[in-house]
Formats: C-alpha cells, structure tokens, sequence
DNA sequence: CTGGTCTCCTGATCGC
DNA sequence: TGCGATCAGGAGACCA
C-alpha cells in the first residue's frame, strides 16, 4: 500500500532512467484506468500518455507522482493500494496476475516502464503540465513539509479523531494508514482523539512525529508488506521499524503493554492506550 | 458545510 | 484438500 514514503522510492529510482528520454510509444491495455480532469480539452490517447514526449522531470506531492514533458504534457500517476510503476530493460512479463495497464516504451533502448494495478484503486490522470500546480493546490502540503501551525489552523475546529483528519489528502497529502499509526505513536497521541480537544503543542508534535517517521521511511525505501517494490524491483526495509502498524495485541516498544487495536474511520488502528493515553 | 458510511476490486488467508 | 467467507484499504460518492 504506497505511501508517500514508497511514492518517493519509485520516483528516485526512476528518475534515472527516464530524465531526457523519448517516450517511444505506449500501450493502454485498460482504457477505463486513464482519466482527464473536466476542466481539460480532449487530447488523443497518444497525446494524453505522453508519446514524442521528452521526459523532464518526475514530481511528486503526498502520494501522486507525475511524470512530465518538454511539451508541457503530465501524467499523473496514482497507485492506489496495490499499484506499482516500474521500469524494466524488456517489456513486462505478460502474466495477467500482475494486471499490467500500461506500457510505455522509451526510445533508443532505454528500456520500458509499465503501471500495475490488480485491485484497480489506482490510476494514471493526463493533464496539462502547467495545470499541475491547481490540480496539486486541492491537496494539503506535502507531508514531509507539514507545520504544527498548518495542522492547528486547519484542524483546531474540528469534531473528527484525529487518525481521520491525518488520512484526509486535502488536510496533508502522503499519510496513509501505515504512516499515521506510527505518527500518532511517535507523538504520543491517541488516534481517536478529537482534533478539537488538541493543543497547538499536540499539533507541533504531530507534525514533527509526521515528518520524523516519513523521513525515517523514505531513508529505509519504504515499507513492503506484501506486494511494495520500488521502480527498479527492490523491497522496502522500513517495516522491520514498524513500532505499532501490524502489531496489534505485541508489546508496546515503549512501555511493553500490549498494544491496542480497533476500527476507526473505516481502517484497521493499533496504538498503546498507556504511552498514548 | 461537516463528518460518517458505503463502494469499488482482487489476492491472501482463515475456518469448516 | 477444497471452497466459500472474510479482510485489507485510497479516495470519491453518497447521505444525514
């Protein structure tokens, strides 16, 4: 399940293989997974995935990655949970479990990269290059950039837990479940805290535990729990570090209690009910 | 407007 | 061993 840790991995290890290379041609093998804002005039399918295109520059903001060209073209790629996007010297193997959707093909034999998706929560967004800053503007800072200041202004008002506010994209953008578990962990706070019961001092150390576990991840490549690999096939480390995600009912690192576990907003929670009150 | 719930989808895993 | 039920979860739709 990429998060911004895992979304910065792929984005590294592809970006030397794709600055200044000629998007050769691509294959949609699933039309539906490919979208346009509303506000963007039709372009053919060619255009839309990027083909004459001279790659220059891969961004990233939270967990979309966009991959974008001399022409002012991008196209965003989102992952969803079981997403992957990956470069290869040869085309993908053509199993259909690993439900390849996209193939491009970089000219002058600088091999291919392809997008996978199995549960199909993701999916690749074309756009204008230069309407990347508007379409990007919807969602919160980048995670590794967020302030307690930003947290407190945005948040200081509202009845949602906390875990909640910490998962909504347009609040900060890049925390997913793993991340915001552990964040909640690091600072102490427990998840089902309602944003309007905390202080700006909470609010500073959340963004700090945020900020703090996100480069501690990005450091480690990531976490692979099942399916992770970064763009050239390696796994993560990070989930050797994993203080509380997927340890519901182990010892908590800290205090050695045995660590909570519950629904909340829909998604499994684990925390210490003693170390975070 | 806000916050909570439902839904999409497939593969892994669990229980009988 | 086999097979159906259950679970995982990002993000947008939908509803009170």
């Amino acid at each position: 399940m990429p998060e911004l840790p895992e979304v910065e991995s792929i984005r590294r290890t592809l970006e030397p293989r794709l600055l200044g290379a000629r998007v050769f041609a691509a294959a949609l093998l699933r039309p539906d997974i490919l979208s346009a804002p509303r506000s963007e005039p039709h372009a053919s399918r060619r255009r839309r995935l990027l083909v004459d295109g001279r790659i220059t520059l891969l961004r990233r903001h939270g967990k979309q990655l966009a991959i974008l060209t001399h022409d002012e073209r991008a196209c965003i790629v989102r992952l969803g949970m079981s997403g992957s996007l990956r470069w290869s010297p040869d085309t993908p193997p053509r199993n259909p479990s690993l439900h390849v959707h996209c193939v491009w093909t970089l000219d002058s034999g600088r091999g291919h990269i392809w997008f996978a998706d199995p549960r199909r929560f993701g999916g690749l967004t074309s756009l204008r290059g230069n309407s990347l800053p508007a379409h990007w503007a919807a969602l919160g800072p980048d995670a590794l950039t967020v302030t307690g200041s930003h947290l407190d202004r945005t948040l200081t008002r509202s009845a949602r837990a906390v875990k909640a506010a910490l998962l909504d994209q347009r609040v900060l953008a890049g925390v997913g479940n793993i991340y915001a578990d552990e964040a909640l962990f690091l600072a102490k706070v427990p998840p089902h805290a309602l944003c309007d019961t905390l202080s700006p001092a909470d609010w500073e150390s959340l963004a700090h535990a945020v900020r703090t576990v996100l480069v501690q991840a990005v450091d480690a490549g990531g976490s692979t729990l099942r399916d992770y690999r970064d763009g050239e096939g390696n796994a993560g480390r990070y989930q050797a570090h994993h203080r509380v995600y997927g340890r519901a009912g182990l010892p908590c690192p800290t205090c050695r209690a045995a660590l909570s576990s519950g629904l909340l907003a829909q998604r499994m929670t684990v925390w210490c009910s003693v170390c975070q009150g």
